[in-house]
RNA sequence: GUGGAUGUAGCUCAAUGGUAGAGCCCCGGUUUGUGGUACCGGUGGUUGUGGGUUCGAGUCCCAUCAUCCACCCCA
């Protein structure tokens, strides 16, 4: 069958089936969320080019080929949001609310990459967001990942794996770096090719590669959290001790690697082994040198992202709702008086289809299809009497009763 | 951006280069107000799209698009 139209690769439809689980999703979201006082905003989904060059990093993948930019009419460099953090800062900016004390944020919508799509990687897709401004942690920190992994748990997933790790500061990263891009280019011989690469453009990327033969000689590359400086290892140190008072388990992986250049100290992802290549559902991290970077003071925050679809695909879907009663409506002189019965009965607060009318077969097997509860059946009789015929579709049993005999009976 | 696999009915899939089929779903029927089972019947396709080879292409070749998976990267 041609489809002559199609949505745009890599950008996919939600049906009711797949947004009921995202609703799902959402709402534990917004329960736990708002448990730790953080509140929604709604952020654009366009916002400047320019925006995300200065935060990302104009070297980034993101914004050097995966980002959907456009000159619109006006001559303006516009694009559609790669992530929500940078327009968060901007809002928290424009807002002029760095004087107003920490901000706590949540957000959730759509984010837009022009990759290759693969399994748990779409070109639009959608992240639970949250932003904490202007606090130090590292008690905020430990905070965060309370907040994160009890929005997991009300999920049910209990088996995801909590990787942490510190990225030091301006401090002491750049001193890391040094020490590891000498060890790299001592073991250069022994390294793959695409590791040579990173080890100009990203050396901590190397730590990461898939390579067997990489990963051994790896196993005694100098590692970050080995050279924190004293306010760093401080920090990673209480995060930690908070995180085991509060029974929260994690591994420090020193291989993780926020992607976004803004992220310093405090990195995280939870992980899953059951997606494929894209194991991560959620990660975040701090990023106290962003605002500053945008034009505001000097404030530190942290925050997370993550991926409604990846989580999602970890979820059973929930079941469709199902109706409590189906109207059957026999003989057209029935049908006005069976359309208010359907409307009465909503205002009672129950979920009603009505099958439209038509051959009595039909209609039940609507009614059945729909997976109702109950079939009110109204006919010439019933309708002369005032009185409502329900059947009760797992056990067949009907019985003809009054409007009000009908709510109490269908209400226990 | 690179590599591999796959595109036939709404869905899942058949069809030694020789007239495109099945199951499920959907619609209708098996005596006039009763579903889920059974039986009968029916709708439904320019074989993803565009070229090429051939007397003849769903089948072979090329291109293109999409999906899936992996790399890169990331939620």
């Amino acid at each position: 069958m041609a489809k002559k139209l199609q949505s745009i690769r890599g950008i996919h439809d939600g049906l009711p089936e797949q947004v009921r689980c995202w609703q799902h999703i959402e709402q534990a979201a917004r329960t736990i969320f708002e448990r730790y006082a953080f509140s929604e905003v709604r952020l654009p989904v366009l916002e400047p080019t320019e925006l995300f060059v200065r935060s990302i990093g104009a070297a980034t993948d993101i914004v050097s080929k995966e980002m959907y930019a456009f000159v619109d009419q006006g001559g303006d460099h516009i694009c559609l949001r790669p992530e929500g953090t940078a327009g968060a800062v901007r809002a928290y900016l424009q807002a002029g609310l760095t004087r107003s004390g920490a901000q706590r944020w949540y957000y959730m919508g759509p984010m837009f990459r022009r990759e290759r799509p693969q399994k748990g990687r779409l070109r639009q897709f959608q992240q639970i967001g949250l932003e904490w401004f202007g606090v130090s942690g590292p008690v905020e920190d430990v905070e965060v990942l309370a907040l994160a992994e009890s929005f997991l748990k009300a999920l049910g997933l209990v088996d995801l794996r909590l990787e942490l790790n510190s990225l030091g500061c301006d401090q002491c990263r750049p001193v890391y770096r040094t020490v590891l891009v000498d060890f790299l280019r001592n073991a250069a011989d022994r390294l793959c090719e695409t590791c040579h690469e990173r080890t100009e453009k990203n050396p901590m990327r190397v730590l990461d590669c898939k390579e067997e033969r990489c990963q051994s000689t790896l196993r005694e590359a100098p590692e970050i959290t080995g050279h924190l400086c004293a306010a760093c290892a401080s920090h990673f140190e209480q995060l930690k001790l908070g995180l085991d008072a509060l029974g929260i388990g994690y591994e420090v992986n020193p291989r993780i690697v926020r992607g976004l250049d803004y992220y310093n100290r405090t990195a995280f992802e939870f992980v899953t082994d059951r997606l494929g290549a894209q194991g991560t559902v959620l990660a975040g991290g701090r990023y106290d040198g962003l605002i500053e970077e945008l034009g505001g003071p000097a404030t530190p925050a942290i925050g997370f992202a993550a991926g409604v679809e990846r989580l999602a695909m970890l979820l059973e879907t929930p079941e469709s709702p199902r109706p409590d009663f189906a109207i059957v409506s026999l003989g057209e002189q029935t049908l006005v008086w069976s359309l208010e019965q359907a409307d009465w009965l909503r205002s009672q607060g129950f979920v009603v289809v009505h099958c439209g009318g038509g051959g009595a077969k039909r209609q039940f097997k609507l009614a059945d299809r729909e997976h109702a509860r109950f079939t009110a059946v109204i006919g010439e009789e019933e309708m002369q009497r005032n009185l409502i015929t329900v059947k009760d579709m797992e056990t067949g049993e009907q019985r003809t009763m009054t409007r009000q005999e009908v709510v109490t009976f269908a209400h226990r």
